[in-house]
DNA sequence: ACCCTAGATGACAACGTTGTCTATTGTCAA
DNA sequence: TTGACAATAGACAACGTTGTCATCTAGGGT
C-alpha cells in the first residue's frame, strides 16, 4: 500500500481510504490510486486489517471428525456457505475422533482469531474451552460439549432412532439387532437409548447378543453384522437398526444376498440408499450445519444470553427394507 | 502479551522468547513468564505474528467444486492431512462450477497471505492468477488451468475411460453409450475422447445418438439414460459408459431393475459401488490432495522451477456390471 | 477583507508480534 | 586487575493496515 500511495503521489490514509471505498476522497484521486494499485498489483493484506481493527478476522474455525465421510462434509459445505453469506472464510480440521488433535485444532484455530469456532468434539471434557474464555463463541455440532455449557446443535437420536426401531417392531419384528458405534460416542449412546426405549414401550426386552457395538469403522460394522447372522436360526435376528451410515454400509456389505430376508432401518441417509432400497432415518447435516453457523454469527454480533442447545428431528424415510416383515 | 510482561516484570521481547521457545532465557525467568501467561489465559496471536514475520502464514487455502461431493471432500481431507504435517492449517471455499465464485474466492484468499493456493478450476480463464503473480504458488487439481501455465495435478481420463470402454466392447458389446458430463469441464472432454479412442481402436464408429452429455446433475444422466433405454431395440445401448459419479448414479436410478441387463462402467468410485457390484474406473482423489499439497509445499520451500505436471493414473476395478456380455 | 464551513488530505499512533541491536551482568583466564 | 566473553535482558523499529485528529484549500456569506 506504501508503493501505492507513492507512486500515486498521495499519502498512506487516502490509499486505504480508496480501497475499502470510504468516503471523501475526490473522484480524481480515486482513479488515480485505482490505477496505481492495479499496475502493481496491489492487494490488500487481510491479516494486516485485522489486526488493526482488533475486531472481526471474518474467518470461522471448523473442527470436524473426517471431512471425507459424507454426513461431515455435508456439515462442513453449509458451514462454509453460511460463512461466505457473511463474507467470512472457514479453516476446517479433521479431528478424527482424537481428543489431543481436536484440542490443538482449537488452540490453531484460537491463536488465529477465528471469530468463532464450530466443534463436533471429539474429546471426553471441553472445559479447556471454557478456560479460554471462548466458550460463548463456540458452537457445538452434532454432540453436545462435556463439562462445560455452550450452544450446541443436536440431532434427536433417541427419537429417531425410538421411531425406527418402533416401525421395525410395527412389522411383527421381536427379534431385532442393534449395530452400533462405540458408546463412547454421544450419538451412539442416544441411539442405544431410542433403541431400548422402543423395545420397552412395545413391551419386549432387549436381548443382550443382538445388541453389538463396534469401533466406528464399516468394517466392524460388517463384522457383527456377520456374527449376527451366523447365530442359529432361533436365535438370529429378522431385523437389524444400524446406527449410523458407516455401521449401515457394513451390515450391508456383510447381509449381502440375505438383503431380502432381513429388515433393515439405518440411521443417517445416504446417497444410494434409495437405490438400494434401504429405508433410514433421515438426518440433515445441512440443517445442523446452517443452524450452527446461525448461531456462532448471532454470538459475532454480540448476542451474550446463556448457552442454547437446538435439536434437529430425525425422520423416518421409508424405501423398503424397514417394511420386510417378520 | 505485553500485559504478561507486565505481570511478569520483564520485557515484551522476553515474553515473546519464551512463548516461541527461544534460548537465552534463565530457566527461573521462563518459569515466572509461563506462569503468568496461563493465569491470564494468554493465546499468541499467529496474526500478528505472521504479519511481522511476513514470510508464511501457515496456511493453505483450496478452492473446491463442491465439499459435499465425496469426489472432492475426499481431497479436500488428503491436503488438509497433508497441510497438517506441515503445521499448517486450511482454508476452504467451494466455487461450484461459478467461476466468479471461483475468482472471488481467489482473491479473498490472496487477501488473506495464504502460503500457497490449490485450486480445482471451474472458470475459463486463469490469467488472473498470473496477474496476481501468484501463479508460482497455486497447484491446478483434477483440471488445468485454462490460458496460464501452473503446477497441475491430473486424472489420466483419457487412459482411464479408454481402457472402461474397452473392456465393455472386449465383452462384446458394439452398441456401448456415453453418460457424460457438460463438455465445457476438462474431465468430461477428456473421458468422451478416451470412449472415442476405444471405438476406433476397436475398428467401430461412435453412434451419435449414443452420446449424451448432461448438466454435471445426477438428474440430468438419469433423464439422459431414461432417454437411452426408451430407444427401439436395436438402437437400444447394450452397455453403458457413465463419465463421472454422479452420472453413474443417475444411470443406476434409470436403470433400475434393467441393471442385470445393460453393461456399465462407471468413472470414478464410489462408496457402494462393491455392494451394488457396479465395475468402475477408479479415481484417487486422496492421491491428488496429496501430490497437490507436495508440489504447493515444495513451491513454498523456494522450488522455482517451471511448471509441473502430475498425472495420476485410474484402474478399472471390476465388479460384475462392466462384466455382462452384449 | 473577514470568518466560517465543508471537503479533501495527511501525520501519527496503534494493533500484537518479532528481528536487530545494545546494555547489563557475572565468570573466567591472563 | 583487567579484558574478554557468554548469558540474559531490554529498547526500538518494523510488518501493513486503519482510527483519530490536524491541516489545508476553496468557496460562501457577511
Amino acid at each position: 500500500m506504501i508503493d501505492v500511495a507513492r507512486d500515486a503521489g498521495v499519502s498512506l490514509k487516502t490509499v486505504s481510504r480508496v480501497i475499502n471505498g470510504e468516503a471523501g476522497v475526490s473522484p480524481s484521486t480515486v482513479e488515480k490510486v485505482l490505477e496505481v494499485a492495479a499496475s502493481l498489483r496491489y492487494e490488500r493484506n487481510d491479516l494486516a486489517a485485522s489486526l488493526r481493527q482488533g475486531t472481526r478476522s471474518h474467518t470461522l474455525g471448523l473442527v470436524i471428525e473426517d471431512l471425507a465421510n459424507p454426513f461431515y462434509s455435508a456439515i462442513a459445505q453449509a458451514v462454509e456457505e453460511s460463512a461466505r453469506a457473511r463474507d467470512s472464510l472457514l479453516i476446517t480440521g479433521s479431528a478424527r475422533e482424537d481428543p489431543s488433535r481436536e484440542r490443538e485444532l482449537v488452540g490453531a484455530l484460537l491463536r488465529r482469531r477465528v471469530d468463532a469456532l464450530l466443534i463436533v468434539p471429539a474429546g471426553p471434557d471441553h472445559r479447556y474451552v471454557a478456560a479460554s474464555g471462548f466458550e460463548s463463541r463456540a458452537v457445538f455440532l452434532d454432540r453436545p460439549p462435556a463439562k462445560t455449557r455452550a450452544d450446541t446443535v443436536l440431532t434427536d437420536n433417541e427419537a429417531g432412532s425410538r421411531r425406527a426401531v418402533a416401525h421395525l417392531l410395527g412389522h411383527g419384528h421381536t427379534r431385532v439387532a442393534f449395530v452400533g458405534d462405540d458408546l463412547r460416542l454421544y450419538t451412539a449412546r442416544g441411539r442405544l437409548a431410542g433403541y431400548r426405549r422402543a423395545h420397552a414401550a412395545g413391551g419386549l426386552t432387549v436381548i443382550p447378543e443382538l445388541v453389538s457395538v463396534g469401533n466406528g469403522t464399516a468394517e466392524s460394522a460388517q463384522r457383527a453384522a456377520t456374527a449376527l447372522m451366523s447365530l442359529p436360526r432361533a436365535r438370529r435376528p429378522t431385523a437389524i437398526f444400524t446406527g449410523n451410515n458407516r455401521c449401515t454400509v457394513g451390515t450391508l456389505r456383510a447381509l449381502g444376498r440375505a438383503r431380502d430376508r432381513i429388515a433393515l432401518v439405518g440411521f443417517d441417509d445416504f446417497e444410494l440408499a434409495e437405490l438400494l432400497a434401504v429405508t433410514v432415518v433421515r438426518t440433515d447435516p445441512d440443517r445442523i450445519g446452517r443452524l450452527g453457523a446461525q448461531l456462532a454469527f448471532e454470538r459475532i454480533d454480540g448476542e451474550d444470553g446463556k448457552p442454547r442447545r437446538v435439536v434437529v428431528t430425525a425422520s423416518l424415510v421409508q424405501r423398503g427394507s424397514g417394511e420386510i416383515p417378520a
